[in-house]
DNA sequence: CATGATAAAGACATAATGTCTGGATTGCAA
DNA sequence: TTGCAATCCAGACATTATGTCTTTATCATG
């Protein structure tokens, strides 16, 4: 039973994260965010990450700029699908059905959260009716 | 940023995943059905990852059985939401709630599915009325 | 009590992941 | 141009997680 290396690493998305919230920046902004003070060894570290995380097309770098910025290539949004569907391969036979309803069921869901919700699957429902829409 | 260990691990699921379907069963029973044949060091294996599991309070063990007897402690349901609050607390910032709205925007859901939803949302609308139902 | 199966404790191997070192490269300023 | 400081790059390193195995003690039953 092999063991199957992790997506994204918890120090990778710490730098994902800094990606997200204030858009490219460049190797010492993300070290000093993270660590505050920035080392050589620090630097180099966040550098690695970085470089594995192109490696993973998580990470789009900027060779023009001197020194070079870096990007994020993917969206939150993305890694959360693919969070989703890691455990409901693990734990569902691969359907994301049944997450569904556990959130919904467990979820404190307030009945302002219940409504957006209904609204959400209203809109989706009248979708599927018209042609083309979005 | 130290590494936090997983909450159960590969094998350990697999495991549980026989104990979730066939009931409790016992150390060889579960090695076969793991490994097919079960050598003594696959017994052993499957007997360690047992011991692991009821450490972190996943399995039971029945030592008033001869050969000791395993049983699942937590539901697959419990490991789906802890599952799914680390997703929410490593890329939600600990809400649940983008995740939800992910899964219904995303996941494919067929009419049924919504219809389904729906009215589960519907029930749990109620039951917030009314005075201490379930 | 003898034997075969199981339990129990711990050692071990491999790999993942976070970190660091040393040298090459770059841009800039004197 | 030359020197310097910052950066990049390649790879080594340390620690830990995780799956596996070895050995010894214990049990149940003939």
């Amino acid at each position: 039973m092999p063991r199957v290396p992790q997506d994204v690493t918890d120090a990778e998305l710490a730098i994902l994260q800094r990606l997200w919230d204030d858009g490219p920046t460049s190797v010492r902004s993300l070290a000093e965010h993270l660590y505050g003070k920035c080392t050589a060894s620090q630097h180099a570290t966040v550098q690695k990450l970085l470089e594995r995380l192109e490696g993973k097309s998580c990470v789009r770098r900027d060779r023009d700029t001197w020194p070079h910025t870096f990007a994020a290539l993917v969206e939150r949004g993305e890694l959360i699908g693919r969070q989703l569907q890691q455990t409901a391969d693990k734990l569902c036979d691969g359907s994301l059905q049944p997450l569904l309803t556990h959130l919904v069921r467990s979820a404190k869901l307030s009945a302002v959260d219940r409504q957006s919700l209904r609204s959400l699957l209203e809109d989706l429902t009248q979708e599927g009716k018209k042609p083309v829409k979005r």
